[in-house]
DNA sequence: CTGAAAGCGCTTACAG
DNA sequence: CTGAAAGCGCTTACAG
C-alpha cells in the first residue's frame, strides 16, 4: 500500500557510488568532492529525498520527540502554554506528543509510561491535581529522560521548575480589593494539595494581614477546577451570615463560576460584590462586568519550559543545579473589582 | 546520558540463547518450548524489556502514529475533537502528533509536510479556511498515506469525510426563530468559501423562503471566526435602517461577540433581539441570558474521522468508494431565543 | 525446537 | 576522495 520512499541506497544505485558517499554528500561533509556532491544532492532533489527519521532515531537513540502532559488541553491557560512549547520546539528541531491527564494521577502515570515506551527524549508536565507522589517521572529520570515541570511544581522532584510568582499575583489581587474598600474579602481556592493553592491562598493572607484586616475561616473555600465549583461555592459564600463583599477566585473556571453565580442570586458587580480572579483574559473580557484578573504569561512559561528541557536533553551531563524559574504574573484590573 | 535500554541482545545473552529465539519467545510463537518461553518472558519481565518501537517502525514502515491537524486547539470544538480522535487512537494502538494551522494555508501545508516527512500512517484533517487548494493531501495520498476530513470538507480531495449536518442545524436554528415570532432574522456568516459556511447559509435561505420571508442581502455578513468579527458585524447590523430582531451566528466565536456587542448597544435578549449560533454548550450558557445553540457531536467526529483512517491504513487495498458520514447536529434553545 | 543470516535506512570508524 | 563493513534493535524466512 505505502509506496516506498527514496532512500540513499536508490540513489546510490541511480548514481553508481556507494551508499557511505551518498550519506557523506548530503551532509556536506568536506571529504567528498563538490562534484561528487552536485550530482548526489541534484538528484535527491529531484527524487524529492528526505533522510527517514526512524533509521536516524534508531541509530542516534533520540527520537527528536519531546512528550507533553498537561491536565487539559481545552483549558485555555494549557493550549496557549502548548502553543509556546510548540514555538520553542519546532525551532529547534523536536516535535511533540500532547498528553492531558484530566486531573487524575492514573492518566497521568499511563501517559508517561506510554510516551517512556516511545522513547521520547525528554517530558514537559504541568502534574494533576491529584499527583502527589513523583515516582513515574523520578524513574523516567532514572532512565536518563529528563522532566521538566511547569505550573504546577512539587519539591519532590528534582528538577527545573518554571512557574508563575502566584504568592505575589494573589498578594496583589488581594490587596487591589482592599485598596478599592473591600473589607470582607472571601477566597475561592483550589484543589487542597496543590502548591499553586497553596502560594495564592498565602499571599491573600498576607495581605490581608498588612492591612490589619483578620483572616475569617469561613471566608476559603476549596474547589476543583471547574465552573460548577466555582458556582456552588460563591451559593455557600453569599449563604453566610456576614457575608463577603469580594470574591477571589483562584482560577479562570473558578471565577466564570463565581460570576454566573452572582448575577443569578441578583448581585452587582463590583458594588454588591467586587469580584477577581487568576483568569484568561479573552474570556474574561467578554463577561459583563468583565472580569479583573491576575493573568498568567502562558505561552511564554512554555517557551521557558521547553527550552531548559531541551537544554538538559542536549547537554552531555547531568547539571550542577537545577533552576527554578518563577515569571511574573500582571493585574489588570476591569470593572468588576473597580468601585466608582 | 540516556541509559541504554533493556534490548533482546541482552536477554539473549544472559539467557545463553540466541536473539531469535527470544524475539520468538516475547512473540510467544508456537515453535518455542514452553519451558524456553517461560524463562525468556520472566526475565523480560523483570528486566523491564519492552520492544523498541522505533526498530519495529524501521522494520515495518509504520510508525503507529497518525498526524493531527486542525485550525487552533485552544477552540472548544476543536479540542473535544482532538478527545474523540485520541479515544479511537490509543485504543487501536496509535499515537497522535497534533498541530495547528492557525487557519493559515501555509501553515497548513508545512504542518502536512512536516507530518509526511516524519513518516505518519496517516492524517486527519480540519482544514484551514484558507484551503481552497488541496494539492498537499494529494501528494501525501500519492505517498500511499491516507488523508480523511472532518468538519471542513471539500469535494476536491477524494477520501473519507466527516462532518455534521450545517445545513439541517441551520434552518431549524431559522425556523426556530420564525416560530419564536421573529421577522427580520440576520445571519453572521463565516469566510466565504469554506463549505460549511455555505451550507449554513441555504439553510437559513431555505427556511426563510418556507415561511414566505424575503432573503435580504443586507442582513447576511460575512465574518471570520473571532469574537471581534462577531462584534464588528453586530455594531453593523444594528445601524441597519431596518435592523433585524434575531441574530443567527455561524460559529461560537462569532456568536460570543453579538452577545457581547447586543449588551453593549443596549439591546434585552431575546426581546429586542434574539440571539442563536453553532456553539459550545458550556460555554454559551454561562452566558447572561445563556445562548441557544446548535451544538455538534464533536468528539463523535474524532472518533469517526479516527476510525475512518485507521481502517484506511489498516487495510490492504484502496477501498472500492469513499464514504461522507453526516452527523446530526442538535438544537438546544435557551434564553437567548426564547421569546415569554 | 533453535540458531545464523539478511535486512529495514542510515552513519561512521577504518582502509585504501 | 571513495568504498566495504559494522551496527542501531528488531523480525523472519531459511536451515538444521
Amino acid at each position: 500500500m505505502r509506496k516506498a520512499s527514496v532512500t540513499i541506497k536508490e540513489i546510490a544505485r541511480l548514481l553508481e557510488i556507494s551508499k557511505s558517499t551518498v550519506s557523506r554528500a548530503l551532509r556536506d561533509s568536506s571529504e567528498i568532492s563538490e562534484e561528487t556532491k552536485k550530482r548526489v544532492i541534484d538528484l535527491a532533489e529531484s527524487l524529492h529525498y528526505s533522510p527517514n527519521p526512524i533509521a536516524l532515531s534508531l541509530l542516534k537513540n533520540r527520537t527528536q520527540t519531546i512528550g507533553v502532559i498537561v491536565p487539559d488541553i481545552a483549558n485555555r491557560f494549557y493550549s496557549s502554554t502548548i502553543g509556546g512549547i510548540e514555538d520553542i520546539a519546532y525551532s529547534r528541531g523536536y516535535h511533540t506528543m500532547i498528553y492531558q491527564s484530566h486531573e487524575l494521577l492514573e492518566r497521568e502515570v499511563s501517559a508517561t509510561r506510554h510516551i517512556a515506551q516511545r522513547r521520547v527524549d525528554g517530558l514537559v508536565v504541568a502534574i494533576s491535581s491529584e499527583s502527589e507522589n513523583m515516582d513515574h517521572f523520578i524513574e523516567l529520570q532514572e532512565q536518563g529522560i529528563p522532566v521538566v515541570l511547569f505550573d504546577r511544581v512539587l519539591d519532590t522532584l528534582q528538577t527545573h521548575k518554571v512557574r508563575v510568582d502566584d504568592y505575589k499575583g494573589s498578594f496583589e489581587a488581594t490587596e487591589h480589593l482592599i485598596l478599592q474598600g473591600c473589607q470582607r474579602i472571601a477566597h475561592i481556592a483550589g484543589p487542597k494539595r496543590v502548591s499553586i493553592t497553596r502560594n495564592r491562598l498565602d499571599g491573600y493572607k498576607d495581605a490581608l494581614a498588612k492591612h490589619g484586616i483578620e483572616f475569617q475561616e469561613e471566608w476559603v473555600l476549596h474547589s476543583p477546577i471547574t465552573q460548577e465549583g466555582g458556582t456552588e461555592r460563591t451559593y455557600q459564600l453569599m449563604a453566610l451570615r456576614n457575608r463577603p463583599d469580594a470574591i477571589f477566585g483562584a482560577s479562570d473556571r473558578i471565577t466564570m463560576g463565581v460570576h454566573w453565580a452572582l448575577r443569578q442570586l441578583g448581585y452587582k458587580m463590583p458594588d454588591d460584590v467586587a469580584v477577581i480572579g487568576f483568569c484568561d483574559l479573552g474570556m474574561s473580557s467578554l463577561m459583563d462586568p468583565p472580569i479583573s484578573s491576575v493573568t498568567q504569561p502562558s505561552f511564554e512559561m512554555g517557551q521557558q519550559a521547553t527550552s531548559l528541557l531541551l537544554d538538559l536533553i542536549e547537554s552531555k551531563n547531568t547539571p550542577a543545579s537545577y533552576e527554578t524559574r518563577v515569571l511574573p504574573s500582571n493585574l489588570v484590573i476591569q470593572k468588576s473589582s473597580l468601585k466608582a
